[in-house]
DNA sequence: TTATTTATTGCATACAAATGCATTTTTATT
DNA sequence: AATAAAAATGCATTTGTATGCAATAAATAA
């Protein structure tokens, strides 16, 4: 008997009684406990069963919600979103990047804006199809898995092509000389295009990203219009960017 | 009895009575109090349900999440894309088309899968990207928003770029005369594409499909190589669609 | 074909999990 | 505060599991 047909009979039996028992299969096989315990456990890792202790029950119906995105500190982001919200118009063509902050951003956009809306990030996009006045356009591209936003080629062409009035770039790091950073080199590119099709240049950041940086450049201080943070735009902590010129909210 | 039947009986029974009491649960099920104690800890541990003195009782509803996608009838689909699991290869470039069913097809995908996925749903997407061997091709465009996928020109330049070994598509509704056939007329282009593009054309969907039709035409019966049913291969009411030519599943 | 490698299987052994019992601690109720 | 029920704790026993190893079967290369 292959292994292929004793996964096969497996399955069928699991899918007969809910559940499977090891010593039972070993038997009605004619094969070791110790075999069966190896099909279950490749079957387990297979995600088509899950195996437990004494043998192995269907797939639990739960199934964790993969579409829950975790927002750290999202009172502290809501926040900072909140006071940019006065920043957006109706019929205004807005690109928005990736990130928690932008996520929140995009929940707390009033339900009667009409814009149109570029976006590359999957959370975000999942986020403003529940939008009922928003016309979203999501930019493909190969995956960046963990981050959920696409990245490449693919996507700064399109970006390139987009004759935006507004983005909205999350920031990984901020500091006086360099400006923006960010610790992916791909990302950097990106927000590079988006910076050069809008118009205006918004980013929305914790003050706990002020003064730091990575190794990949985005742009200066200069090339972005508003900033926007949980600070007072008056807090001392933001004395050398106000002196630069960029507008603080 | 397994731990996880026991578990289960637990959660039926509590959704029941609203709640459960130990030493009856120690009675019905034949084990010590101390067990059932021990049940009741970890499934308050896993946040199933709440202990309290006594028993427990259910675990106060949680809320809804935008991100939630809700399936219907889940476990009659699983048991169709199970059957299709068996069309994946190592190294296939794979082009999926949205739908719930088709959801449910990339929530079962072996993790130790390695393949190209080109998808345009947002939550197909959402779900792919938790893959650990997946390579992931979000195909961008302008959203439809309450299916959740993208559309349009976009849609087909890239999906027609593609060489694909296999396609999946869901199916709004499917006919001996006309074949595949959807409600939307740029839906029903993009599926054409995704044909075009692909070596081998798999069709899943419920058998309530069977025998419908919608205005906007996708492919003859014969464009088909498989289609995968909640049915048995060899049911009658598959008579015709085998006659056909098509592979059933 | 034969030789070599790789995968599969069963066994022995050490290890971990599950369970029930006795004992102590905590909790709810009067 | 007193009391009875429930829960926690430590322990012994049973049962299931992981691991290395050897024998065998299957696949691959020469």
């Amino acid at each position: 008997m292959l292994k292929a047909e004793r996964h096969q009979y497996i399955m069928t039996k699991l899918v007969e009684d809910q559940k499977v028992v090891t010593t039972d299969l070993a038997l009605a096989l004619d094969l070791s406990e110790d075999t069966i315990r190896r099909d279950l456990n490749e079957l387990d890792s297979k995600k088509l069963l899950e195996k437990v202790y004494g043998g192995a029950v269907q797939v639990s119906e739960k199934s964790a919600n993969i579409f829950d995105v975790y927002i750290s500190q999202e009172e502290q982001k809501k926040q900072i979103v909140r006071k940019a919200l006065s920043l957006l118009r109706d019929d205004q063509v807005i690109i928005m990047s990736g990130g928690s902050t932008n996520l929140v951003f995009a929940k707390l956009i009033p339900a009667d804006l009409k814009a149109t809306i570029y976006t590359y990030s999957l959370p975000i996009a999942m986020q403003l199809s529940q939008h009922p006045n928003i016309d979203l356009i999501f930019i493909g591209g190969k995956m960046q898995k963990n981050a959920m936003v696409t990245i490449g080629m693919d996507v700064i062409q399109v970006v390139s092509k987009i004759k935006a009035d507004i983005c909205f770039i999350g920031a990984s790091s901020i500091n006086i000389k360099q400006g923006l950073t960010e610790i992916g080199y791909e990302i950097s590119i990106v927000k590079k295009a988006m910076i050069e099709a809008s118009d205006k240049v918004v980013s929305m950041f914790s003050s706990d990203k002020l003064d730091t940086k990575m190794p990949h450049g985005v742009c200066e201080l200069t090339k972005l219009n508003t900033i926007v943070t949980d600070l007072d735009p008056n807090d001392a902590q933001l004395e050398e960017y106000r002196k630069s010129g960029v507008f603080i909210l």
